[in-house]
DNA sequence: CATTACCTGATTTTT
DNA sequence: TCAGGTAATG
């Protein structure tokens, strides 16, 4: 009876494709094969029980992985997979919404805001308001929106339960955003989700409609869900109960967003009638490194005891290097990267991960020098630079009349004469009369107070508008819509005249632009401008990590999620960086970041390296902090110290003369008969010999010299 | 209204 | 360090 390509899943991962109907729960642990659950679970769906993919709706966390799903099935199962719904939570509620949204009094052609957006509107709100932005920073009042709206709390509710100063404030903003999203006929992020709920719940016919089409519905990383995309998937299988949920409560990294990994804990408890399968067998990683993460995560007091296990044996040991700085510590890495190289590993099965953006310059930097080809994923990322934004509100405006954040953003870049005072005018005049700010633009003769030259340029940004527009309507090339909007604004004009560094990459960063609309145009059945636009608002950098390139990866841990490599650099392991200083006064925080450890560390399949520094320049200030408490985590003897055999000067850091105890280093343990254990932090020549700072927990900071001090390597 | 010179304050971020 | 915001000037 079971078709063949099942055979190629262990036991537990069989049991879990081939369950029948009802909920599912796969707990699937690092490297446990949970995408192949996944995928095969859909293709026995459609290839053994005759499930019309049509009735199928599978939701990934990223656009990225929605495609390589779509596209597994596909090998599986051939092209009929094509009519099933494989997307993020957010296109599959923006799909919905193109439909539903005028029963919440939206235009079906709402625009989507994405978080720059909304932190500029609430500003704008913070304006109306008369709210001190110092006092009320908006990515804080963001934040919080945001949070309640991950729970599903709207404004008027989120106000009934303002408990405290702060919240009450945030109660006035909230509202008042909401507000001005309605009159913009926009979403935000979580909006896309939250107001899809509300549909569902108050148009019973409507939920019953997708309801039910959708008789079977998969959900991937379901520890990373919030509340209001968990209540979203409850509702839909709500009449077939064939939910399938795949997750890992130790890989949960987004509390800080309003993820919780409730959702897979309370699983059981929302449908009493799960199957709970879990998948402990990893085909990722050595034994080594697995034990490693396991020893790591077991740390962890939030969690359901699991233990990975592999079939494999043994493993190079993990390596760990004390570096002096960040300089030597990149150093390192690139003499090592060079020696896998060497040894014939392939540049892109090799990663370092950090945990913060910023610490990508120095690995740059020193990579750029040893000329080692490397990629850096993430960053600050393409669609939220201020030229593609600049030109994106341009085409905005034009399809979205009430748009009104992309039309004030648009009507000053470039500068034509509008500024702040007139805006506001324009905004005003627009809800006096109840129309959109488009609307108000084109009536500018009208408003009272405009001075004339902010009048002319208004006018101007109107015609351009319509010419992009009629350009839309008319079935052009997005990507010459595209060219049309920085040619007709004066747009590109203003940037070739700059003639600087930076100019001459934003020009580039338009073409890019230009380049992926044409992609769109040439990909896309029914390409269309508003199409477009829609595609892009949803997606990100990480959506178009190629892995086959010839170059090391870099990268930040949340961004490695999902993703493996032969051999893992893991950099910053310091109190402070990571776990990040943020995280260290509360338990809770502090979980998460050990979880972005355990992602970090089952991300290698042969070698991990697990890096400090004892000083590092953060901010144009150096600062000195104590290795990770994760590291004091991994079993001593799944380790390897490197030695700092390597010429010392990489770090700028120079011993000059023989007479000098060549003992100690810097960063190394040392004993001292009344301070007790401490470590060098700084080794300076002073004028007897060699003086040292060294930190002892006990007492803190003390300078010593070396000659004189009784001073002992610790054992 | 736009430009320029300080000042501040700073995670992670699938969407 | 550096980007982004504010306050004073042209």
């Amino acid at each position: 009876m079971p078709s063949t390509f099942l055979e190629d899943l262990n036991p537990v991962q069989r049991e879990a494709v081939e369950h029948g109907d009802g909920p599912v729960l796969v707990v699937a642990g690092a490297g446990s094969g949970k995408t192949k659950v996944l995928t095969y679970r859909i293709a026995h769906l459609i290839r053994d029980r005759q499930i019309s993919p049509f009735a199928i709706i599978a939701i990934t966390f990223t656009n990225k992985a929605a495609g390589e799903m779509k596209q597994r099935v596909a090998q599986l199962v051939g092209p009929v997979a094509n009519s099933m719904w494989v997307s993020t939570f957010h296109s599959a509620c923006v799909r919905i919404m193109r439909r539903e949204a005028p029963r919440l009094g939206f235009n079906s052609s709402f625009s989507i805001y994405d978080s720059a957006d909304s932190e500029r509107l609430i500003k704008l709100c913070l304006k109306e308001l008369n709210l001190d932005p110092k006092r009320w920073p908006p990515r804080g009042i963001q934040a919080t929106i945001s949070d309640a709206k991950n729970k599903l709390m709207s404004a008027g509710l989120f106000a009934d339960f303002a408990s405290n100063p702060w919240e009450q404030r945030v109660a006035d903003v909230y509202r008042e955003y909401e507000r001005r999203l309605e009159e913009a006929s926009a979403f935000d992020f979580d909006d896309l989700i939250m107001r899809c709920v509300e549909v569902f719940d108050r148009f019973p016919e409507a939920l019953a409609y997708y309801q039910e089409r959708f008789s079977h519905v998969l959900i991937d990383e379901f520890q990373d869900t919030n509340h209001a995309q968990a209540r979203w998937a409850t509702l839909l299988a709500g009449k077939w109960h064939n939910i399938f949920v795949v997750g890992d409560v130790d890989q949960g990294i987004y509390a800080f967003r309003g993820a919780t990994i409730k959702n897979i804990l309370d699983f059981e408890r929302d449908w009493p009638d799960a199957r709970v399968i879990t998948l402990e067998q990893n085909y990722r990683s050595t034994k080594t490194i697995l034990d490693a993460a396991n020893a790591v995560i077991e740390n962890n007091v939030m969690r359901k005891p699991k233990s990975l296990w592999t079939a494999s044996v043994g493993g190079e040991p993990i390596t760990r290097y004390h570096a002096q700085n960040e300089h030597d510590e990149a150093a390192w890495i690139a003499e090592e990267v060079a020696k896998l190289r060497d040894d014939g590993m392939r540049l892109s099965d090799t990663a370092v991960f950090y945990r913060t953006n910023a610490q990508s310059r120095v690995l740059e930097e020193i990579f750029a020098k040893t000329e080692i080809p490397y990629k850096v994923v993430g960053g600050v990322r393409f669609y939220e630079r201020k030229e593609v934004k600049d030109i994106l509100a341009w085409l905005r405006g034009a399809t979205n009349p009430m748009d009104s954040v992309a039309i004030q953003r648009a009507a000053q870049a470039p500068r034509r004469g509008i500024g702040d005072t007139s805006l506001g005018r324009l905004v005003a005049f627009a809800r006096e009369n109840g129309i959109g700010l488009g609307d108000a633009f084109a009536r500018a003769e009208e408003v009272p107070g405009l001075p004339k030259r902010a009048t002319g340029g208004v006018l101007e940004v109107v015609r351009i508008f319509d010419r992009i527009r009629t350009a839309g309507e008319d079935g052009f090339p997005v990507a010459d819509i595209v060219q049309l909007a920085w040619d007709a604004s004066g747009y590109m004009n203003e940037l070739q005249a700059e003639r600087t560094f930076e100019s001459l990459s934003r020009q580039e960063n338009l073409r890019e632009l230009a380049g992926v609309a044409g992609e769109y145009d040439s990909n896309a059945q029914d390409a269309s401008l508003t199409g477009f636009l829609e595609q892009i608002a949803l997606i990100t950098d990480t959506d178009t990590v190629e892995g086959e390139e010839a170059g090391v990866t870099f990268m930040t841990l949340h961004n490695a999620k999902g993703l493996e490599y032969d051999a893992v650099f893991i950099v910053g392991m310091e109190e402070g960086v990571f776990p990040h200083i943020r995280s260290l006064t509360d338990p809770e925080q502090l979980e998460e970041e050990r979880r972005l450890c355990y992602v970090g560390i089952t991300r290698a399949r042969q070698r991990l390296y697990l890096l400090n520094a004892w000083t590092r320049s953060l901010w144009g200030q150096v600062g000195h902090n104590p290795p990770s408490r994760f590291l004091a985590e991994v079993p001593g003897e799944l380790i390897d110290e490197a030695e700092k055999e390597r010429s010392l000067d990489r770090s700028g850091f120079k011993l000059g003369s023989k007479s000098v105890p060549d003992q100690f280093k810097v960063g190394q343990e040392v004993e001292h008969p009344r301070w007790g254990r401490g470590v060098i932090l700084e080794l300076a020549r002073s004028s007897i010999g060699l003086e040292a700072t060294i930190h002892f927990p006990a007492v803190g900071d003390k300078r010593l010299d070396l000659t004189l001090a009784p001073l002992k390597p610790a054992p």
